[in-house]
DNA sequence: GCATAACTTGAGGGCGTCCTCATGTTGTGC
DNA sequence: GCACAACATGAGGACGCCCTCAAGTTATGC
């Protein structure tokens, strides 16, 4: 349990430019974007990338750990809001919002990577209001009994999906059908589902695709 | 304009082979599947199958042919039922169930490769008989009105991307998903959507992801 | 059966990406 | 300013995939 030795200030400098070409390159091309490209944008020898962060998966979590906390913000203002419905819907927008804009996020929400604490809690966060918001509007009767909150990650998954094919073409096309499924979820419209609802077990063994 | 040659017919059995395989691994893997493994699954060399499909397009649409004539069975059968509300759902219950079942056919239907006439027109003949099958349901006044044709290919590509990642874990999943959907669209449901639906252009040119 | 065109084969060059490691460079503490 | 640990570098091996082509094999028509 010996402390950290510091980084020398060029390592330092190094780190920023790595994490900042990361988090640039990421958001557009995903999480699997050729780390040797991140290195270029960086002006940093692709040896020095891999001194720094050994792993994929180390970058990722220390370029992605911003987004993660912003996310689990949007959670907490969300979880806040005065009116149930609001808040309930916020959270989609807030969430889809981030999703629509970096593939990076995307990528990490949909295949959890997240090996870091700071991610991992972040998520966790994240995870336990979302039942929270769903519970409180459902009390308030202005969500639908049926839905459960895992249904809103296959959901988001698929505004995720819209989102990705549109962004170039017609970046705000995602709002759209979010709005659709918005309507989907009130319970004036509900009609009885078709299948059970994904259980906590299933959605973390699924999509590594 | 001169007859084409019959092939060998060894040649023949090879061409069956391989559009067997590629069915097969189109399906489970996608369209960007490796040809290498679709030769040697159908015990036939690399060079046979570049021999036979030059391209991998030339491939796919030899092999996806009749999954394209299938969807375009399904949005005729959809047209022709009694009731425009059924008539509407079962089109795109069929359709997502084939983007289901494939992931091939998914990805075609996402980035609309088709350059043989079979598939061209057979994606052509649904996308004719969505246009009416969606005017025939808001006519009924069963579906809202403010819903377009090209809305449903945006729906769609999300209910195939939750069924992508639910495939293994739980291959019903995307029901649920796309029961939600169908809440969403019915009239009665109806709140002012936030964004124009997209035009026919931007639909050509999205989506090369 | 034979000649020949049709077909098959798989080694191999090209490419992009991953990751390592021997060598060279530079910041830091004394 | 020296010495040394910390760091940076980029060539290069490994891998998987693409696609070609010279050489070998086989079906087909006579």
């Amino acid at each position: 349990m010996n402390t950290v030795r510091p980084l020398r200030q060029d390592a330092v400098r190094n780190r920023e430019r790595l994490l900042s070409a990361a988090r640039e390159t990421f958001r557009r091309r995903g999480l699997d974007a050729p780390l040797e490209e991140i290195a270029r944008q960086a002006g940093v020898a692709i040896g020095t990338l891999y001194n720094r962060f050994p792993t994929r998966g180390d970058l990722i979590d220390a370029a992605l750990g911003p987004l993660a906390r912003q996310a689990a913000q949007i959670a907490e203002q969300a979880a806040r809001a005065d009116d149930p419905w609001a808040g309930f819907a916020s959270f989609l927008e807030g969430v889809c919002e981030l999703l629509a804009e970096d593939r990076g996020y995307a990528d990490l929400h949909r295949t959890r990577i997240g090996g870091t604490p700071e991610i991992d809690s972040a998520l966790q966060r994240m995870s336990v209001l979302k039942t929270a918001i769903v519970a409180r509007a459902k009390t308030a009767g202005v969500l639908r009994e049926d839905v459960e909150p895992s249904d809103l990650v296959l959901l988001m998954w698929g505004v995720a999906a819209t989102a990705d094919s549109t962004r170039d073409i017609a970046p705000d096309a995602w709002r759209r059908h979010l709005a659709l499924l918005l309507d989907g979820l009130r319970p004036a419209a509900a009609h009885p589902l078709p299948a059970p609802p994904l259980t906590f077990r299933q959605l973390r063994n699924s999509a590594p695709g």
